[in-house]
DNA sequence: ATGAAAGCGCTAACAG
DNA sequence: CTGTTAGCGCTTTCAT
């Protein structure tokens, strides 16, 4: 265990100075080309690395970016993720990682850890929790500090700050219309509870779509399921509401279910209770998934397209965070585009 | 944007010095009891932080672990992550997450970014491509910095270093002795590669179990699958090569699958061709991930523990950093158990 | 019980 | 073109 080469051992060793040393390595036109030359050799002979600490002090910019998700297991998310690794690092910055596991205190705990100087900026998606008790006091604070932040996919109007999302509206309809123009009449929505925007947004995009279509608006077809549902401990209880609603309204031709979970449970219900998808049902979830693409039949779905929003979350904010401007914010939305398979006909 | 309040405006607003809020903030023995409790009220009032950075720097120590793994969009990888956040938090570090994308180079880049000073110690789970090169100077040179390493899943026998992994071979063989039990006598194993560490084990845990049974091994029904496939764009090749050993081999009774894609797409071909699971055939496949959950039928599984994995490999990291020592490293093993659904008898 | 001062590794204004 | 120096925010030894 050696230990690591500093500055100040490559100043002593070529018998010049720290600054020197320092102006040279990142090319400054004050010091002579030789001299530069010089250094850098020593210094990669020595394999001299800068302290990123060190460095993060003194620029009072760490050069790293928060990730705050709700939840990672998960995947989405973890498209996302791999979006804003995948810039941040071209860009040169690292990511810090936190989990809220859609817990408010959670989600507080991590901002404060990471604001503590650790990051240079924060892009997060809140979760169910802050939602619920729309409590923004911790985000508030975050931009109140001068740290810039972009939230994605769960995002709240009211907060100014650059937010990156999918056109979850426009998304729906396009799914809805597509179950219409293959013939479906009855068609239902699988949804969320209301305070998750995500599940209100495609719900209201359902709601377009009939009304577009003059199909009238039947509340017996919007199952709205409890949000805990989103956990597979809660399986039974998904399944049991979708089986319920199959009981009770015969001859539905059409589902959309705001995601994949949703959609492929009410799959894997409609074909042992002896429908016949697509045929007799078209399901189109939301989504792009590794259970819409292993279902059988391969559901249609909705692309949110996980990875480009990462990348574009990315870049808003490392541009916020270079170019330390403070106002006009931007909300970036992700066009999705509907991926059929053959759970539609 | 207010400017971030330090331990000097502290000093100055209660007339005293630094050291002494410095002191009084960690609890020193130094400072009388008086003192301390008007500095922390003070403190908490003006909502004072201590700056990460600042201390890392001077305690020569981050509390952050860097965290690199192949892929993100992995359920598996994801239920570490989660795991490691987990117990990470609960200590008081943060995690920098680095995905290398199964590239060595990428694995390289991540690395050294980390350990440039921004983490105390590592937890990885190697590229494949590292595997493959067996190129494992960037770790070793880590360690020679003294920065402690976890390995997980993908671990390297001959680098001395603490490791966490779970017992491919035992669980393997638990699972074929399963299917030999309920009776199936014409067993395949759908595996990869074998510069895969877990590849080649479960491929051995399989030859055990058979030989333990006096079931002659026969080598058609070891269908190794290029890893490539793992991929998702590779899916029609994938397909193929388990299609053509359903062809090539008639009345396959158990199928042992070294991951959960391969266990559901041989299902789903199993079904097409109209072989009935589990009558006719018994599928167990690795991890217990979504797709085995919501397989129709769901599928048997090797549950690997990714979470106790993830926490146990922190456990052991931030041991290894609090006490220093260098020595007397340890593989711990975890344990897997098998989950019976309806995909066997 | 409190404070002055040095220093973690680096940068940059300023002086020479 | 090069060096001296102060300082980022914090901790800690050593005086007082």
């Amino acid at each position: 265990m050696k230990k690591r080469i500093t500055i100040k051992d490559l100043a002593r060793e070529l018998d010049v100075s720290v600054s020197t040393v320092s102006k040279a390595l990142r090319d400054s036109s004050d010091i002579s080309k030789e001299t530069i030359n010089k250094i850098k050799a020593f210094a990669k002979q020595v394999n001299y690395k800068p302290n990123y600490i060190a460095q993060s002090l003194k620029n009072q910019k760490t050069k790293t970016i928060g990730v705050i998700v709700p939840d990672i297991v998960h995947h989405f998310f973890t498209k996302v993720i791999k979006g804003i690794e995948n810039h941040a690092n071209r860009k040169g910055y690292n990511i810090l990682i936190g989990l809220s596991n859609e817990s408010l205190s959670n989600e507080i705990v991590n901002m404060e850890m990471f604001t503590n100087g650790s990051i240079d900026g924060l892009i997060i998606s809140i979760s169910r929790e802050t939602m619920q008790k729309q409590n923004y006091n911790h985000i508030y604070e975050t931009l109140n500090q001068g740290i810039p932040i972009v939230m994605f996919d769960r995002i709240i109007d009211k907060i100014s700050c650059d937010k990156v999302t999918i056109d979850d509206k426009k998304g729906t309809q396009n799914a809805v219309n597509k179950l219409i123009q293959n013939g479906a009449k009855k068609i239902a929505i699988i949804t969320t509870k209301d305070y998750m925007s995500v599940g209100k947004l495609r719900t209201e995009g359902y709601k377009i779509a009939l009304k577009q279509n003059n199909i009238e608006l039947d509340k017996n077809l919007i199952i709205e399921v409890d949000d805990d549902l989103l956990y597979e401990d809660h399986l039974e209880s998904l399944e049991f509401q979708i089986r319920k609603m199959f009981n009770n309204i015969p001859r539905i031709d059409g589902i959309f279910a705001v995601n994949e979970l949703f959609a492929s449970v009410a799959m894997k219900i409609a074909k042992n209770i002896g429908i016949d998808v697509p045929h007799d049902l078209q399901i189109i979830g939301f989504t792009d998934g590794i259970l819409s693409r292993h279902a059988s039949p391969p559901l249609s779905t909705v692309n949110q397209h996980g990875e480009s929003m990462g990348e574009k979350a990315t870049s808003i904010l490392i541009d916020r965070i270079e170019n330390k401007c403070t106002d006009n914010f931007q909300t970036h939305i992700i066009q999705t585009d509907l991926i059929l398979r053959d759970s539609t006909k």
